[in-house]
DNA sequence: TTAACATATGAATGTTGTATCATATGTATG
DNA sequence: CATACATATGATACAACATTCATATGTTAA
């Protein structure tokens, strides 16, 4: 027996339009990395100049170890690279899209002055 | 005593750069919003049309609570609207600037088939 | 006004994820 | 080669968050 309303037909087309649930959580993962202050202040700082590990914890004031661990989060999503400089390495933004994505957000908060 | 290497300069100069830490916060809240696959999912299914709660979570196969939970988080957060109508309570997209951070994001996926 | 429908919400639970600590790895320099 | 410097990493602890369950609230219809 049908309920009173019947959203079936609505359902089965915006189920049609629906991109596949593993983009879809590709999407979400990808979000993610930017839901993050600490992650959001180092990419932020990479937009500026290319930095070592060391320069960047100085800059926020946080532990080393913990820009490390952030910092590989972000290079195995390729949101950075990283190359070595004595016994410094060097991370630096890895795809323009970084900073898109991030500006678009920006947009979003001081437009809707939120 | 100065370390091997100093990176003072350059700190202070991408500080000076930096937006203020509540911004960057408030950056970091944004896209935490995208960041979890059902909102993700909300979210695209209200691309297509506007919905009920019941719909959505027929739509999505969850339960209604977890529906109207993450409809709660979206709500607050001003990137979808609300009505009554009868019974049900109807669902829209509060703001284009949402389908735009989420196309955004998308173009990234497929431009580096990631 | 009672029953069924539609949604919201608080509490509890389980999971995920971030920072910290301790330590290992790698590199240069004396 | 021993030491200091620079970074990475595993384990742990803790905080944030999502889902579920139970139930409350609100709305319509009989």
């Amino acid at each position: 027996m049908a309920q009173k309303h019947d959203h079936s037909e609505v359902i089965r087309e915006v189920v049609s339009q629906l991109p596949s649930d593993e983009l879809l959580c590709d999407l979400g993962d990808l979000f993610k990395l930017f839901g993050d202050t600490t992650r959001i202040k180092i990419l932020y700082s990479l937009f500026e100049s290319e930095l070592c590990v060391c320069a960047i914890s100085e800059l926020l004031k946080m532990e080393q170890s913990a820009i490390s661990h952030q910092l590989k989060i972000l290079k195995d999503a390729k949101l950075v690279g990283c190359r070595r400089q004595g016994r410094q390495n060097i991370y630096f933004l890895a795809d323009d899209h970084v900073r898109t994505i991030i500006d678009q957000g920006f947009e979003h908060l001081t437009e809707t002055d939120e």
